[in-house]
DNA sequence: ATGACTTTGTTAAAATACTTGAAAAAATAA
DNA sequence: TTATTTTTTCAAGTATTTTAACAAAGTCAT
């Protein structure tokens, strides 16, 4: 990006972005590379954010799993690792083992939490960003209400950012991924549950009360089957993570010709089903269709609604690709109106299971540079994200 | 509204504020009202817009009648009529039509074309409002692509606004009606088809393509009845004005006791199966009570995805009232999530079928107001707009 | 190679849009 | 009357951006 584009993008004049830029260079948190070769004219020098400028920590709390990593400024992860551990424990134990993990990676680094210049945290659940805690959680018992980022930021002494995981992953596929430029996405996490992360007008979009997003209590079916939610025939009992192990479980036992017949019946999960599919079980793959179905016929809600330019289909079961992808995207074709789904876009995420934990880091690194630029006497500001989103 | 009111509102020192009023009282726009007495200290100068600034147009669209009106810059309308046309006979006769019609309106009041400051017009399909078109409408034939908003500016040689019409009933309701002061705000169109407007942090969410809310043609049942989007079992199909109009037919002939009976069955519209509900007749009311499950379930699905603070019901089956908000409100309660169903309001909206007009003297206003203000040197710009929200 | 042309980036002065801090104004209560 | 409270204004200063001119760095045609 040369200061001229970044100009066009942000309806500045060249010489205000040169202005800012100076002073980004100059606080080493962009950098000049070489310059691109144009037709005519004089050719412009390339800017990027400079990796070298600082490290952020990202947290992505799941249901069962946690992800921790660090991250330099252009959202490279460094170092990465996973590990369970059960969102129900509550705060106290829950941070406590962030704290744990995260720690003992930046030691392997040989780095201390001083070494971070800030840290962006995922929950599954409605989350209110700017108080810094979550709302009447369903999955997340004990949070309600609990100080999270105020706790952390006291505990790490640096600035933490909290936000709902699909916003996260929405954050991170537009700034880094399948969603990149786009001014309206939709990020579909299909997990053991199913939300959505929504960017509109190039920013998230948590709704009133931070509870936007959720796609996987839309009603598909009322007489459909029950979900944990309490109500009948939401998209997550008929194609979430748990509504597939339960019908890999069944096909198990029902004595078809399947590859998930080998495994024992209550280790059969998501995951099974997706492997035995991808290695051609067709019962399997009957499976995923027609979950892809049902989440199809929801994105097609969605698309009505949102009328966004791409929808992105992530978390763990959009790793199987075009299995569950086209029948997703026959269901949009049929049912969502002509004119939006003309011009939409459907794909899985380009980051994989990363996209989570990459926005978390977009996150992180949006408030260092912030904070990196109040501390200076400089002339940017606001003016920085739009600098992240250029990039 | 005080200064010191619109400096916390708008993020700005009163000092700030002070400057820009001011100017805006210089050029009319606002006016200084009497102060209120408050129970220590001086009490504040309430500022409002000033109505004789200046007089707006305000054009509805609809599918089968148009509306149009002359209001002043609170939006209050001095002269208004309606009457029947079909937008199928395209832009050229559609625009001769509305052109003719308020020439006549401002001829009644001793006016012309030049005493208008804007003119704001809504019409029922996506549209671009940069752009000043609709795109791939699906009933409005022989519209797609034309240059709506620069062939009537060419005409009136004043400036022209043009949105979707539930767009502008959302923000008509929100700027004088049942949504005021809201952040997040769905505005449901009940009329002839089903149509949503969207106000997303205090704009409008026009999506991608302008074809953002399309409600109506979210998939209740798949072996529905056939709408004529051409898919099977759309809200629009069980709950529009069509719909009900057909049920309404079907109960006449049904020979059951009902005081659709005596009205010839191809007479019957949405409107006689509303009056004969509130004139106590059970089976009409039956139609509506199932039409408003239908619509809170779509609702419902709104809410998950949206998380509004407000959803407004509106068009001309809102009328009824409690007869179709009370089933409306039981379905979102049984079928929406737990976090967003607890804050969320459910109401009728309080301008009646005047939204869309007001929604777009709101719009014509405020192009009025930035052109006022683009001629003065002065300091305002942006504000202004926020300082019609807080009217 | 030279000059014409095009596009990018820089500079200094001016304009704009605020903030800061103090003071004035307009009421109530003691 | 004086103290208190809150709103509004004023004058000076700061921050951000534009304007308009110009310098820089390339291509292209001759």
């Amino acid at each position: 990006m040369s200061r001229t584009d970044l100009a066009d993008r942000m309806g500045l004049t060249r010489a205000a972005v040169s202005l800012i830029v100076n002073d980004l260079l100059e606080s080493k948190v962009v950098l000049e590379a070489e310059s691109r070769s144009t037709p005519s004219g004089r050719p412009p020098i390339v800017l990027e954010i400079n990796p070298e400028r600082g490290l952020v920590g990202a947290i992505d709390m799941g249901a069962t799993h946690m992800s921790i990593a660090v991250a330099d400024f252009t959202a490279r992860i460094h170092q990465e690792s996973e590990f369970p551990f059960d969102i129900k424990d509550g705060p106290e134990v829950c941070i406590a083992k962030a704290n744990q993990n995260l720690q003992n990676m930046l030691e392997g680094l040989g780095l201390s939490i001083t070494g971070l210049s800030a840290i962006g945290l995922g929950v599954p659940g409605p989350v209110r960003t700017d108080a810094g805690m979550v709302i009447a959680p369903p999955i997340m018992p004990g949070w309600d209400q609990y100080p999270i980022r105020a706790s952390l930021e006291k505990m790490w002494k640096h600035p933490v950012t909290l936000n709902n995981d699909a916003e996260l992953g929405a954050l991170g596929e537009w700034a880094y991924g399948a969603g990149r430029g786009e001014k309206n996405i939709a990020y579909i996490k299909v997990g053991s549950g199913i939300g959505a992360g929504l960017i509109l007008n190039k920013q998230i979009y948590g709704g009133t009360m931070g509870a936007a997003g959720e796609i996987g209590h839309l009603t598909i079916d009322e007489d459909g089957p029950l979900c944990n939610c309490g109500n009948r025939g939401c998209l997550e009992a008929f194609a979430g993570g748990y509504a597939i192990a339960r019908q890999g479980q069944l096909l198990a036992k029902s004595g078809k010709r399947t590859l998930l017949a080998d495994i024992q019946s209550d280790k059969i999960t998501a995951l099974e089903v997706a492997e035995a599919a991808r290695r051609g079980d067709l019962h399997a793959q009957e499976i995923l269709r027609r979950a892809g179905t049902y989440i199809g016929i929801a994105i097609a809600g969605l698309i009505n609604l949102f009328n966004p330019s791409v929808v992105i289909i992530g978390g763990g079961v959009s790793q199987v690709g075009d299995i569950i992808t086209t029948p997703i995207r026959q269901a949009v074709r049929e049912r969502a109106m002509h004119a939006s789904e003309q011009s939409i876009r459907i794909t899985t995420g380009m980051l994989g299971r990363r996209s989570v934990l990459i926005g978390a880091t977009v996150q992180a690194v949006n408030v260092a540079i912030h904070a990196a630029a109040e501390n200076k006497n400089s002339t940017s500001k606001a003016v920085v994200i739009e600098t992240l989103e250029v990039n």
